[in-house]
DNA sequence: TGTGTAAGTAAGTGACTACTTGCATCCTGG
DNA sequence: CCAGGATGCAAGTAGTCACTTACTTACACA
């Protein structure tokens, strides 16, 4: 049991610094501190191990949700999208393996795509709640600006470590600044920052 | 000449499909019809050989580019991103690939940062440039915006093979749709869509 | 006609890979 | 105290990998 998950962490940790083909049997048993042997008797194969490490870590995310009924945007937003590029941050590395492996592996696609799809429709549905409201005086499409704001920061969080000119600095403040952007876009009114003058229309519904 | 040509040009194939481990010289030689010692005479080393395939590939990019002075940047900024998102589409696979191995090849980031840094350089002027215009009436900071517009697309071309419902609809339209999000964050008027009815301030300086 | 250069063929080297076999060791539960 | 299961060790197998050596072929040019 113990000794079994500390081959799965060994392993996972493996992958995420060398990829599947990089991942040997043996840099595993040595990072785990165990027998090569031992894997093989444990897990069969070094596919199924790696399988089994990836459906381990993607059961083990636990991502943050957005409220129901929006109350706070700003506040609401940034907090959600700083959890979540947090989470693309620790785990750029085995991210960037499992993308970089996907055609060969199709496999792992189910594994890669859980977690994103999941924050994207918790998004969205987030979205969709502030506009009907009237929290929002813009038209936009929900599933494009979600795509937006989660596209930014994957690509903040894949990209950052290679040209961190590109990316806007502090790092730690680059998630609140791409959902003020966002809700600017949306048309969302912030309540302390600075008070818009544009009171015209859609300010009927602001109930719930 | 060709010989050599034609030997980089299977080697960055092979490499978009399978890594850096996976493009055996067998496979690269196969892939250019060629007898797997020619590649060696040719280049030294497999490492050699990639390296150049790559640095080749890179020296051929070819990026679109913003006017100096920004007129219509609801059409500009969407020719743009059209062209920057389908150069990241036909070059998916490469890319994901290489960013997976950026860890173990270190040497690689000056080729993959090159074409986004210099793409991000000519978005930041062009919203510098179209601020300085009087054309925004939002207060933004041009590197995060060029960062969400691209990591949008960049997240878009990388991920929409994978979760096509995540992603806009349709694929065609995306870029556009990115850029108009943008565009509403920055406070850009838009000529014929809607005529908003904030003239408040910065209607100053419309000069240049 | 001779010479140099790029290419091919055949064979092989040493290292590494996933995975196996046989046997010794240890720890635990009954 | 002892049986059984998990683990380790040593050795080995068949395959692949990058890369080499030795020799041959084809063509260009002088």
């Amino acid at each position: 049991m113990n000794r079994r998950d500390e081959i799965l962490a060994a392993a996972a940790e493996v992958f995420a610094q060398h990829g599947f083909r990089g991942s040997t049997t043996r840099r595993i048993a040595d990072a785990a501190g165990v027998n090569e042997i031992t894997i093989f008797r444990q897990f069969g194969s070094k596919e199924a191990l790696l399988r089994e490490a990836m459906k381990h870590m993607t059961e083990s995310a636990g991502l943050a949700t957005l409220p129901e009924i929006p109350s706070d945007p700003e506040r609401e937003l940034t907090e959600w999208s700083e959890s979540f590029i947090q989470h693309l941050r620790l785990r750029s590395s085995i991210i960037r393996k499992t993308m970089g492996e996907i055609e060969e592996r199709p496999e792992m696609s189910k594994c890669a795509s859980f977690v994103p799809t999941q924050a994207s429709n918790e998004l969205c549905k987030y979205l969709v709640a502030l506009r009907r409201q009237g929290g929002t005086s813009e038209k936009f499409d929900p599933k494009t600006a979600a795509a937006m704001l989660m596209g930014a920061m994957f690509a903040d969080a894949m990209g950052r470590g290679m040209m961190p000119d590109v990316y806007p600095q502090p790092q730690g403040k680059a998630a609140h600044m791409y959902t003020v952007l966002l809700l600017r876009a949306l048309g969302v009114e912030f309540g302390s920052r600075r008070t818009t003058n544009k009171q015209s229309k859609r300010t009927k519904q602001l109930s719930a």
